[in-house]
Parts: C-alpha cells; sequence; structure tokens
DNA sequence: AATGTGAAGGTTTTT
DNA sequence: CCTTCACATT
C-alpha cells in the first residue's frame, strides 16, 4: 500500500519525484509510510529534520491530507521555523495558517480559537518564567508565609511539576504538611492567575489537554481534522504532552473516522531533559499503546566520521537501558579523536585556545569551532582566556532579547493597554519609572485589592490621599496611551508608549542607559519586523476552517467553519497586532545568543549544543564529578542521563574532536583535585589519539611545558604555609596561574594533586595529606568511588608514573 | 530612592 | 571565588 501512493505520487505529481530522490532506504521508508501510528529511531545526524519535513511534503503532494489536516510539533521555535522553512522551499504552498509549530505556541492558537470554552478572557496574557516567579511570590506574600521555607523557586518548580504531570491542585497527594502547604499555594496561585487574566507555560498545555478531554464535540471535530499528527524530539516529550498527544490523536480513532497517522521521531540516546520532566519512556509507551508494527531506525550518519562516531556508538553502549541503534557512516574513519590532559583549568584553556587558534590560521572558521562544557561555571576561565588574547568567541545561554528587564518593562506597559488587570505587569511599572508610588502606597493598594478580589488597577479608587492620586495619574496613563493609540500601527503605539511611560526619558538620564535605549529601539525593530515578515496573525489568527485540497482524501471529513461547536462562532476574530505581538513576545523570548556577526568561537553548555553540529568540538572539563556531574551520581539513571549528554557532545562534531580534562580547577573559591572521567575509559582506544601520556600529563612533548606552570608553583620541596603558592605561570596573561595548595614532599614521597593507583579503588588523586610518620593520612579522590582517606601506613598506593 | 553591605549558594533549560 | 539578592543605610 506504500508503494501504491509512492507510485501514484510519482506518476501524478513530477514534484514528488525529486522529492524522494535521495533517500536512503529507511528514509524512504519512514517517509512514505502509510497513515498509521509509527516510531521512528532517529540517530543524531541521520536526516531527521529532512525525513520530517519530506514526509510533510510528501503526504500533502500526493494530496494524502490537506495542509489544513495536518499536525507538526516540535519543541523549540527554531525547529518549527526550520521545519516550516525547508517545507516552503519544497512545496509552493502557503504555510501560514498549517498547524506546524511548538507544543506551546500550537496550544496558544487552540486557546485562543476556544477562549470562552477554555474560560479565559479573549486577551489572555501568557507569562514566562521571569513573570511566573513573580506572581509566585506574590501568592506567597499575600498568604502571609515565610519565604525561606516556601522558596519561591522551589514553589514554582513545583506548581509547574504538576501541571506537567497533569495535576491540578486537587490531584496533587498530600504527602505530608508542607505539601499540603504548598497544593494551598498552588491553588491561590491558580485563583490568582484566573483572577488576572494570565497563563504560564505549563497551562497552555494542561489547559489544552483538559479542554480537549472533556470536550466531546470539540474532540471529535480535532481529531476527525487531524489526519496527520507528526511530533518531533518525542524523548524529550512529558507526560503531560503525552496525554495531549493522545487526545489529539488517540491510538484507537473514533467511529467513523479513517485511521490517524501519528508520526514520532525521536532518540532515546539523546534524551538530556529528564531532570525537567521529559520521560523517555514515552517511546515505549507510544510503541505498545500504539500497536506499532516497526520501529524505523535512521542509523546511517551523514555528519561524523568513523572515529567519533565508533566513540560515540562504544559510549552509549554502557547504558543498560536503550532502545538499541549503532550509528554507521560511509565517510570513512577519518581523524583520531584527540584527547589531553593538563594540569589545571587554567591551562587547559590556554591550550584550547592555541589549538583553536591553530585550526582557524588552517582554514577552519571560528563560528565551525564549538567549546563544549558540562556547566556554565566553566566558561569563566574560558572567556577570561578568550578575551586577553583577543580572540573573538559567542557564549550562548544568556539573558534573552525579550527578557531584558527595559524591554519588559516596555512589554508591562504594552500589556496594561491590552489588559489592565495584569497585576504582574502592573507592579511591574507602577513606579517605573518612579512616580511617587512608594512601597507603603502599593501595599495599601494590594490590600484593598484583596478585600474587593479585584484587580490592582480596579482597586485604585480605594486608596486615597497623595499616593492614591499618584495610583489614579497612573491609571489615567494607562488609559490614556489605551486611547490614544487605539488603530495606530504597532510601531507608532511602541513608540508613543516608550515616550508616554518616560522610559527613554529615564535611560537618557541613566549613566548606562545607552545601551537600553538601544534595546528599546530594538523592540521597536522586533515589532515591526514582526508586522511584515512573520505577518502578525501567525500565533494568533485561529480559524479552524480547512482549506478544500483537491487531493484530499475521499470521504475523510474536511473540517469546515460547520463543524465547529456553536460556542466558538466567534473563532474567526483576528488578534489586534499588539495582542499578537506580546504573544510572540512571550512565547519567543528571541536569541539567546550574544550578538551575531563576526566569526567567533561558539560557547556553550552540551544541553544548549544538542540539535547543532560543527566541523571541530572541544569537550572540555571530562572530570569526575563535572562530567559526569556529581549531583547525578547518586542513581543509575542520572549517571545514564551523563552518558547521555557525553554521547550528544560526542556527536556534535563533523571532523574533529578534541577531550580534555584538567588534573586541578578551581570551583566555589577551592582547588578541586580531579580523577579523569570514568567516560574517557569507556571510549575505544583505537580511535584515540593521546596529545599527552596518558595518564599523568608529564613527559613529553608540550605536556612538559604545562607542568612547569604547575610543579614550578607546587614545587617538589616548596614547602609554603597553608593557602596560596605564588608560581610564575608559563603564560604571563593577566589570569592568575592556579592557585596551589600546600605542596609537600613528605617521606612517603607523595604530594597533593599527585594521581596514585589504589588496588582497590583504582586510580585516584590525592587530595589531602596530614598527619607524619605512622600517624600519616592521605584523603584520595577515586572519582566514581568519592574522597576517601586512607592511612599510608597501611595502605598501599602507587604514585602513576 | 539610590547605593552599599552581608549572607547564601553556585548542574543542565525551552516554552 | 564570584554572583545574586534581600535588607539596611544615607
Amino acid at each position: 500500500m506504500h508503494d501504491q501512493h509512492s507510485d501514484r505520487a510519482l506518476v501524478d505529481l513530477p514534484g514528488t519525484g525529486t522529492l524522494l530522490r535521495n533517500l536512503n532506504p529507511e528514509q524512504y521508508a519512514a517517509v512514505t509510510l502509510g497513515p498509521e501510528p509509527s516510531l521512528i529511531l532517529a540517530g543524531a545526524g541521520s536526516g531527521k529534520t529532512r525525513v520530517l519535513t519530506t514526509r510533510i511534503a510528501w503526504l500533502l503532494s500526493t494530496g494524502q491530507v490537506s495542509p489544513g489536516g495536518l499536525l507538526a510539533v516540535t519543541f523549540t521555535n527554531k525547529a518549527a521555523k526550520e521545519m516550516l522553512t525547508r517545507l516552503s522551499a519544497m512545496l509552493p504552498i502557503a504555510v501560514r495558517g498549517m498547524w506546524i509549530g511548538t507544543f506551546h505556541g500550537l496550544c496558544n492558537r487552540f486557546l485562543r480559537a476556544h477562549w470562552k470554552l477554555a474560560g479565559l478572557p479573549q486577551s489572555f496574557q501568557i507569562l514566562d518564567s521571569g513573570d511566573q516567579l513573580s506572581a509566585v511570590k506574590r501568592v506567597i506574600k499575600a498568604m502571609g508565609l515565610d519565604e525561606q521555607r516556601f522558596v519561591p523557586k522551589q514553589v514554582t518548580w513545583f506548581i509547574a511539576g504538576s501541571k506537567e504531570d497533569g495535576q491540578r491542585p486537587k490531584d496533587v497527594e498530600a504527602r505530608d504538611p508542607q505539601t499540603r502547604k504548598m497544593i494551598e499555594i498552588y491553588e491561590a496561585y491558580e485563583a490568582q492567575c484566573q483572577r488576572e487574566g494570565v497563563v504560564d507555560f505549563a497551562e497552555l498545555m494542561l489547559r489544552t489537554y483538559e479542554l480537549m478531554r472533556d470536550n466531546a464535540s470539540l474532540r471529535e471535530h480535532y481529531q476527525r481534522r487531524f489526519r496527520h499528527v507528526l511530533v518531533d524530539e518525542f524523548q524529550d516529550t512529558n507526560r503531560l504532552q503525552y496525554r495531549w498527544l493522545k487526545v489529539f490523536a488517540p491510538p484507537q480513532a473514533p467511529d467513523g473516522a479513517g485511521p490517524q497517522g501519528v508520526f514520532a521521531v525521536g532518540d532515546d540516546d539523546q534524551s538530556i531533559y529528564a531532570f525537567r520532566g521529559a520521560q523517555v519512556g514515552n517511546m515505549a509507551d507510544f510503541e505498545r499503546e500504539y500497536h506499532v508494527r516497526q520501529v524505523i531506525k535512521l542509523e546511517r550518519n551523514y555528519r561524523s566520521f568513523g572515529n567519533i562516531l565508533d566513540s560515540a556508538n562504544a559510549l552509549i553502549a554502557h547504558n543498560a537501558h536503550r532502545l538499541g541503534k549503532n550509528l554507521r557512516t560511509e565517510a570513512g574513519p577519518g581523524e583520531l579523536v584527540r584527547i589531553g590532559e593538563h594540569p589545571s583549568d587554567y591551562a587547559e584553556a590556554q591550550w584550547l585556545l592555541d589549538e583553536a587558534q591553530a585550526l582557524h590560521r588552517s582554514g577552519v572558521a571560528r563560528s565551525e569551532i564549538a567549546l563544549l562544557y558540562r556547566s556554565n561555571a566553566q566558561s569563566r576561565v574560558l572567556e577570561s582566556a578568550l578575551f586577553n588574547a583577543g580572540i573573538p568567541y559567542r557564549v550562548y545561554g544568556g539573558l534573552r532579547f525579550f527578557e531584558r528587564a527595559e524591554v519588559k518593562h516596555a512589554l508591562a506597559y504594552l500589556r496594561l493597554i491590552e489588559n489592565p488587570h495584569d497585576d504582574t505587569s502592573y507592579l511591574r511599572v507602577v513606579n517605573f519609572p518612579a512616580r511617587g508610588i512608594g512601597a507603603r502606597t502599593i501595599e495599601l493598594l494590594q490590600d484593598a485589592a484583596k478585600v474587593g478580589t479585584q484587580s490592582l488597577y480596579q482597586s485604585v479608587g480605594a486608596v486615597a490621599g497623595k499616593g492614591g492620586n499618584n495610583l489614579a495619574a497612573f491609571n489615567a496613563l494607562i488609559d490614556g496611551l489605551r486611547e490614544r493609540t487605539r488603530g495606530l500601527t504597532l510601531r507608532e503605539i511602541i513608540g508613543q508608549v516608550l515616550a508616554a511611560s518616560g522610559l527613554v526619558d529615564f535611560y537618557r538620564t541613566e549613566k548606562e542607559g545607552a545601551e537600553r535605549i538601544e534595546n528599546l529601539e530594538e523592540l521597536v525593530n522586533a515589532a515591526e519586523s514582526f508586522v511584515t515578515q512573520e505577518g502578525f496573525g501567525k500565533d494568533a489568527v485561529a480559524l479552524p476552517v480547512d482549506e478544500t485540497s483537491p487531493g484530499a482524501i475521499a470521504g475523510s471529513p474536511v473540517g469546515a467553519a460547520a463543524d465547529i461547536p456553536a460556542p466558538d462562532a466567534e473563532t474567526g476574530e483576528i488578534q489586534s497586532p499588539l495582542a499578537a505581538f506580546l504573544t510572540h513576545a512571550a512565547l519567543e523570548a528571541g536569541d539567546n545568543q550574544a550578538q551575531a556577526g563576526q566569526d567567533a568561537l561558539q560557547l556553550m553548555t552540551v544541553h544548549s549544543a544538542k540539535g547543532l553540529e560543527f566541523d571541530c568540538v572541544f569537550i572540555t572539563g571530562l572530570e569526575e564529578g563535572l562530567f559526569p556531574h556529581e549531583n547525578s551520581l547518586s542513581d543509575g539513571d542520572g549517571l545514564e542521563e551523563e552518558r547521555r549528554l557525553m554521547y550528544v557532545a560526542i556527536t556534535r562534531a563533523r571532523q574533529r574532536l578534541y577531550l580534555s580534562f584538567s588534573q586541578t580547577r578551581m570551583l566555589h573559591g577551592q582547588t578541586r583535585y580531579n580523577v579523569k572521567s570514568r567516560f574517557i575509559q569507556e571510549l575505544p582506544e583505537g580511535a584515540l589519539k593521546w596529545l599527552t601520556p596518558k595518564h599523568q600529563g608529564f613527559g613529553s612533548g608540550y605536556a612538559r611545558e604545562y607542568q612547569s606552570a604547575w610543579s614550578r608553583g607546587s614545587g617538589l620541596g616548596s614547602v609554603v604555609g597553608m593557602g596560596r603558592v605564588e608560581g610564575r605561570p608559563t603564560y604571563a596573561a593577566p589570569p592568575p596561574p592556579p592557585m596551589l595548595q600546600k605542596a609537600r614532599e613528605a617521606e612517603h614521597g607523595l604530594r597533593i594533586g599527585q594521581t596514585v593507583f589504589h588496588n582497590k579503588f583504582g586510580e585516584g588523586v590525592i587530595v589531602t595529606l596530614e598527619g607524619s610518620g605512622s600517624d600519616a593520612r592521605a584523603q584520595v579522590n577515586f572519582g566514581r568511588h568519592g574522597a576517601k582517606w586512607l592511612a599510608l601506613g597501611i595502605a598501599k598506593l602507587t604514585p602513576v608514573d
């Protein structure tokens, strides 16, 4: 039956011939699967996005589905955008109104269409995580609870976590008094959000799910409408998202409706978000519950050379719970994976920098070189080394555009124009810039609002006196803006707001206000380009009307407006540009990458590297406790996730991969003595090329160079009092040399920082030496076995090298 | 209302 | 060690 489809496609639509050309057999099989539930195990670099977009194009061009009958969901805006771009390159089709987007973006669209049924105000606003945190803080304060006991961040996490498990306050089990109270906060928070007409990210999902679950006619409508549902990065779905899928495309189609194609693409080996609720188990559950007949594995890799893939395969083979998959390539083995040891994080950074410079000189673009690390704190050393050497670099993961304080202020004014009851926004700007509304006045206002369970905006009348007058003036400012900007273009509206609010004037007087003003100007630009190129309705228009495609499968109900339950007749309304822009700002916080522009080295955590690829990749800080991170060592699942993270890191590299680790590292103001990561031992020897002698980096090549920095400071016999030892760094750059603790060569011939071997625990690093003679003891960091105190008279420690 | 001080805490993060 | 944030001071 698949062949039938594709044959017809090739005959009827010449375009589809080229569409399917160049697919390998597995990709071809996946792309041309029939309308049945299917699971695609797509390895890193196996052409996953290509398969997804080609399948959509194939389904459309063969007339198996109309543009309106298709639902494709991703996690990130980037992935959604990419899909749309590639799709419109493949097909001459208006991609605009199609239901292709992020989970949250599509939920937003759904709720805008069915706001009434969902119990929301038409102009509901979306809280980002920052807004949510401040909303939770307000609730905790209003309930008179102690922020020490109920840490706002944790409470926020609890609420989001509950929602992502599909639980309302009543569903959460009150196992102890603390939890009981948390549930109360959750309840109060919900009430507050409802009153203010705002929803957080998780609420977008949960509301949508609940409305679909509870409203039979709506459910049937959408189930009949979406003939094909595609899910990207399925391994990252949480419980709620899987339930969401099941309610849009249940395993058992409703009576009278044709089968729904559910196409789930994922890679269990790249599941690195369990810590925030992703359930890898959803893949196995999906396979079982949807009776997937065969799982298609995409194992041919088009990105990396053999040695890199061999390393990735060998590493991930150490994980027990896998669906099972091995990457292969036809590109040949390529270069060996280079691996090196360094005496300190500082030396590691210097080496990295030299190596990257050499690569650049040999013709590799800086932007094709990635410096990866496990945690953000590690970027500091790298940055300072790069900064001092004047090498351009770019760090990913900072503040995003729409999260900047000045931008959020401007947005708050805009939101109040749309919805003055949004107390979060109200509080943010009621006295910013300062207009004589102090803490006392705001307290009075909040009390008044609480009594009448009204918004702050509504309660202004209840506050008398000077403060009250100022409040009234603020309300008048908002009202005035709303009146004055009615009918204006988005650009004009923002211009008015920036001027009338006094924001620009305020920043003009600030010392460091210039950059902030630039950002506000950038906001105007963002709005402008949103209106013109995106078409402001992109996220907002919610016409559940299908374009009737000539190729729609006969007999399948084509969702027309008439299918929509009566209460939603008003769904045809289009959001105002302003409302759409605010939604856009909340749902798409903007690039989290520093200013693009010049060719620069790419610095980022392994997490944020997921989905990217580079010619050359450095994975740094491969030390026990760091990578794998110590906090994840307690349970096996944690360690497996760390290993998957390493797997993701390795598979980012196309041509050349470097691994590095350091004997000492400055962390939390202390020098830590680390053992090399167990992941290094899990790589195949044959694929590696050691740049330093395998154990201690002492002895040859440039390792000796670095050793000097190390041993001069901690020099043999140079017994200095506790504390720092001044050492002359090999590189006379501003960052200080590694600070070394007291190094002592006592009668046992051991010193701090030395790598030793123990019969039972294996290799370890000496962290502390105490006592002398028969009393001598050493604390040794054995990595996975932890740090042990050993009596030197008893324990046999052999120095390595 | 702006600025200063002290304590706490310091995986990973998109929407 | 370094950042962040709540609180106190002028």
